[in-house]
RNA sequence: GCGCCCUUAGCUCAGUUGGAUAGAGCAACGACCUUCUAAGUCGUGGGUCGGGGGUUCGAAUCCCUCAGGGCGCGCCA
């Protein structure tokens, strides 16, 4: 859009370069490029047109470079062009051009940054996807604070975004979710003084119960309120339970001699699943993640939409019968060849081909997972973006190829992998265990340091290197706290606006802007003008986190003019005798809100009016 | 053993997809409060970008190699 001011350079320069060198081939016009120099005595803008161009034009690349220079010279927006280093072109911008972006932000408010970089690409974006047998605990945390994130960022930059959570509600982890929600249930209904602890369940039943935690006592409330006694165990003597009946996870206790009818224990799985999911979409609704699309694993595999999937890549000759390779190097103890379903995962750049049935017949959660991206381009999305855990990492390229293969290679797959965080409390790292079932919930989480210092410092790192999450640092109000910094930015700015009695900014946009000399004041306009391009460098990289840096920064400049007014009182903000400097000076303000609140929105952190 | 990710100031981390003399914060030292919020700001010191080779006008960034750390490695999701 032409907001940005990188972007409108960029054309003026290549379009200069290729009236200078007509012959210069397209590529190495695209090679062009306009940015920010590092260091800032070297003006606004430095331009490598004339090193990228110097071998095509046959020319040395200062002199080229100096040939540029004089023509982009010619420019309205510019004020200063020259040559310099082995062949840059640095410019600077006239300050009234860059003043200009102060009015254009009051004008279109937190839309300031919107970009149409990805217009007319459906892009989905999967995050959270955690399996509904507990409650959310920080690990699935930054995950979904960072796709959300992206997410938002993506729509800011223009893609067409879904949010999406895919609810991994088959498999065996269900099965054990199963199996425990049926032993609370059983303890809830205390059945002729029997011994239903964790211990005698285990033996009797021939499983082992992995979900312990306190969180499954509602459901087996919920369950004996619901259903009575008729959900029992029985204990049967030499009855033959037909085959028919017995389903794969339950049927170690058929064989002990005790009855459970699976279609109550679909039932007890179906309600634990249920309300495990009332409650994460609850935990997800306080961080403030609230997705588009659940997309249900049971109810694809219902549909037949796994073996649609597979049925597609039998098609295309994509799957055969074969016996994999052991790993490389070390070979498990327990290797036996073995012969499998296997997909040409290698034919689209996997290490090895993967299977696709388990030896009881069923589907591997990779074949499922198959069918979810299958599923998702079906609905239209030509961009598919997931965020997993770093210990999925080894699943990447897998996914990888069955979506290329899936796709006829027309539809990307992107993943966004999340190193673990280590939450830290007075220096001690917080220790966590589900099955115990001590672990330190989402809702702990939020409840002790709130929604938006979870958001915020979540995106204070690059989600590909480990973070400390210190529960006493996030609430500090200090320097070194980001969250704080920024939203200590954005409340002393409102505070300034209130002082003034809350101008119109239709008022401010009409201000006269000579008077922003300081270089304070032109440094903070020079960063609000960045914001739009650093929109879109972050939605290309896929690095949410880099809004968060930018904010940081934003809200630096800021701090240092409102210090200038602290040394000299004629940079105040407010200053009676000169109501048209503090004009100029509030609409700055105003504008350095609206892209602090621009920023904090892409991070869905909510911006504060007063620091309590 | 193989594959992927990582290694930047004493500490925690950025580094705008290959740009000019590599930056912040913390910690250390030294300044600034009758004030629109000092919960802040300014200054000083601090580096062989893990080591070595290569690609080119130019490398923290791309390739190779070695060292150290993390993750993963046929029916867990």
């Amino acid at each position: 859009m032409t907001e940005n001011i990188f972007t409108l350079l960029t054309q003026e320069v290549r379009g200069a370069l290729a009236a200078l060198v007509p012959e210069l081939p397209a590529e190495a016009l695209a090679r062009v490029q306009v940015e920010p120099p590092r260091d800032a005595a070297h003006g606004d803008m430095a331009t490598n047109a004339a090193l990228v161009a110097a071998k095509p034009a046959r020319m040395p690349p200062p002199k080229l470079a100096a040939a540029l220079a004089g023509r982009l010279m010619a420019l309205p927006m510019v004020s200063e062009a020259a040559p310099a280093g082995p062949g840059f072109v640095n410019l600077r911008l006239r300050e009234d051009f860059l003043r200009a972006q102060v009015p254009t932000v009051l004008r279109v408010g937190e839309r300031y940054g919107d970009s149409r970089l990805g217009a007319g690409v459906r892009a989905n974006v999967e995050y959270v996807s955690a399996n509904p047998t507990g409650p959310m605990h920080v690990g699935h945390c930054r995950g979904a604070v960072v796709g959300d994130a992206l997410a938002n960022l993506l729509a800011k930059a223009g893609w067409d975004v879904t949010k999406e959570y895919y609810v991994n509600d088959a498999g065996n982890q269900v099965a054990a979710l199963g199996w425990a929600a049926y032993w609370r249930y059983m303890r809830a209904i205390t059945l002729n003084g029997e011994d239903w602890t964790a211990e005698a369940t285990e033996r009797r039943f021939g499983v082992t119960l992995q979900y312990r935690g306190d969180y499954l006592v509602a459901v087996g409330d919920a369950l004996a309120e619901r259903f009575g006694d008729s959900l029992a165990a029985r204990r049967i003597e030499g009855t033959k339970v037909p085959a028919e009946e017995t389903l794969s996870a339950f049927a170690p206790a058929l064989e002990r001699g005790w009855l459970v009818k699976t279609a109550w224990l679909d039932t007890v799985r179906e309600t634990a699943v249920a309300m495990m999911m009332a409650e994460i979409r609850e935990d997800l609704a306080l961080l403030g993640v609230n997705q588009d699309v659940f997309l249900s694993e049971r109810s694809l595999v219902e549909a037949g939409a796994v073996e649609g999937a597979v049925k597609l890549l039998e098609d295309r000759g994509l799957i055969y019968e074969g016996v994999l390779e052991p790993p490389k190097g070390k070979t498990p103890e327990d290797w036996e060849p073995r012969p499998q379903t296997l997909f040409r995962a290698t034919d689209f750049g996997d290490d090895v081909d993967r299977p696709l049935r388990k030896s009881d017949g069923s589907n591997t959660y990779f074949a499922n997972d198959i069918a979810c991206h299958a599923d998702k381009i079906a609905r239209g999305h030509d961009l598919l973006i997931d965020v997993w855990g770093a210990d999925h990492g080894g699943y990447v390229s897998r996914m990888q190829a069955a979506v290329r293969a899936v796709s006829d290679g027309k539809v990307p797959l992107e993943v966004v992998l999340c190193q673990i965080v280590h939450v830290m409390k007075a220096g001690e790292p917080v220790r966590m265990s589900k099955r115990a079932g001590t672990y330190v919930t989402l809702r702990d989480l939020i409840e002790e340091v709130g929604r938006d210092a979870v958001r915020f410092t979540m995106l204070t790192r690059k989600s590909d290197a480990q973070m400390e999450f210190d529960l006493d640092k996030v609430v500090e109000q200090s320097r070194d706290n980001p969250v704080f910094y920024v939203q200590y930015a954005h409340a002393r700015c409102r505070s300034v606006l209130r002082q003034a009695g809350d101008p119109a900014v239709a008022d401010l946009a009409g201000a006269p802007l000579d008077a922003l000399t300081d270089p304070a004041e032109t440094a903070l306009i020079r960063r609000i003008a960045a914001w739009p391009r650093t929109v879109e460098a972050a939605a290309t990289a896929r690095e949410p986190h880099r809004i968060a840096f930018y904010l940081g920064d934003l809200a630096g400049d800021f701090h240092v003019l409102w210090n200038r007014g602290r040394d000299d009182s004629t940079l105040r903000f407010i200053r009676a005798e000169e109501p048209e400097a503090t004009r100029a000076r509030l609409a700055l303000v105003a504008a350095t809100a609206t892209v602090i609140r621009s920023g904090l929105g892409v991070m869905g952190v909510t911006p504060v009016e007063e620091m309590r």
